[in-house]
DNA sequence: CCGACCAATATGCGAGCGATATACCGCGGG
DNA sequence: CCCGCGGTATATCGCTCGCATATTGGTCGG
């Protein structure tokens, strides 16, 4: 099946630099773990598969070290990092508040061009989208990414960026997973539902049970392993 | 006159790369307003000023642009990040959240060193201390980062760090100014009070009412300029 | 007066050099 | 014979330096 809504991400920016362009090409293999957790990262190797130059492919790595998606230990090498349930614990207990605060501005400051995104996302919702759990991830991703603009707080924003990818990874890991993605779906609606409304205090707390559940899903495969 | 507590952030670590020493130095120059908000950033002015190469100047920028620290528009300079009030309240938005929760695992989470180092700044707070208004600035920042080290999650810790230079960067702002220091005196010692007593609700709220104190003082003096 | 060219400036990127920490290997002691 | 230790080899890294490039502001010509 096409997945229209692929596009979105894989359209590049061609006037972004080479910094930015590797720091997006290395982020998004390390989030779908294709890099693996825990695997050495060779600079060269990267230089010549990417076809860049060493000072972007550095300053990417020193991005993404910074993001804790990757580990630099001087002179012994770069390693990706490792996932565990303590950071898992770690990024969500950030995650639901801030995740919360952003759904209840959301719901606070919602726009006219907001309004028509979030009713479109919810009937794709409520249309029984794909059971593609990468489409599912996608579209997530867009309702998450859709919040955090509609919070009008650039600051929020691009903290929330950060750990959503973090996120993304640990969501990847347990891609090939049973997970219940069922009440998931039901989340997101009432979710929207409550945005679309305009109360704040629904939004805040549709968005806390959807980023715990999130947890509790992962953590379930996780333990298991 | 003589603040002996200065002396806590001059003392430099000799291990540090040159780019963090960069990246540090350049950051208590903007934080502090030795560079002023919208003014030009020269790299080879901080090349010959810190005795530093080009590369570690650059890759400090980068860092700071991406702490909204600074902008940087290709090709056309680095310029010293703006203050407005906008940005002060896009910034409270979410060091609310976020302090309150720290306030809030630290209470939870509170061990024996960490208690030690409480009581000792609660000493501090109740032997009436001087009322320099740096002073006072530096035992803020020791009570803010003792409890993100508590509340034991360095993602939070290290998002927080962040938050908390935007933030002291417009303490700086209004430091002449007569903003009302005895009240936060009180709200300080009150969080200290219901951390140590392992009071999680009464943390939470009282870092909250510090949070939003704070932003209101700063307010009141940003907006008659 | 307006438009286009040109010099100046600052950045992005690439390659190399010296430093440093690790790993391996051979040697000596127990 | 095994274990520990020291020296050398190696790989990686941080940093310096130089070239290519893009944007700006001013100036010259129409």
């Amino acid at each position: 099946m096409a997945t229209p809504v692929m596009a979105l991400v894989e359209t590049a920016d061609p006037a972004r630099s080479q910094s930015e362009e590797a720091y997006l090409r290395i982020r998004e293999r390390i989030v779908s773990l294709d890099m693996r957790p825990g695997s050495v990262v060779n600079e060269g190797r990267l230089r010549e598969e990417l076809k860049i130059g060493r000072t972007p492919i550095r300053e990417a790595l020193q991005r993404l070290a910074r993001e804790n998606l990757v580990r630099s230990i001087p002179h012994r090498g770069t390693f990706v990092t490792d996932v565990n349930i303590t950071d898992l614990a770690r990024i969500t207990e950030v995650r639901v508040v801030l995740e919360a605060h952003a759904a209840r501005l959301a719901a606070e400051r919602l726009s006219g061009a907001d309004r028509k995104c979030f009713t479109d996302l919810l009937q794709v919702l409520e249309h029984g989208p794909s059971v593609d759990q990468r489409e599912l991830m996608r579209l997530d991703q867009q309702i998450h990414r859709q919040i955090y603009i509609a919070a009008r707080n650039p600051f929020l924003e691009s903290t929330l960026e950060r750990y959503f990818n973090l996120s993304l990874r640990l969501w990847y890991l347990v891609l090939d997973r049973d997970v219940s993605l069922r009440e998931a779906l039901e989340e997101h609606m009432e979710l929207l539902r409550a945005i679309l409304a305009g109360d704040q205090d629904r939004a805040e707390q549709s968005m806390r049970r959807h980023v715990t559940g999130f947890e509790r899903e992962i953590r379930k495969v996780l333990v298991e392993r």
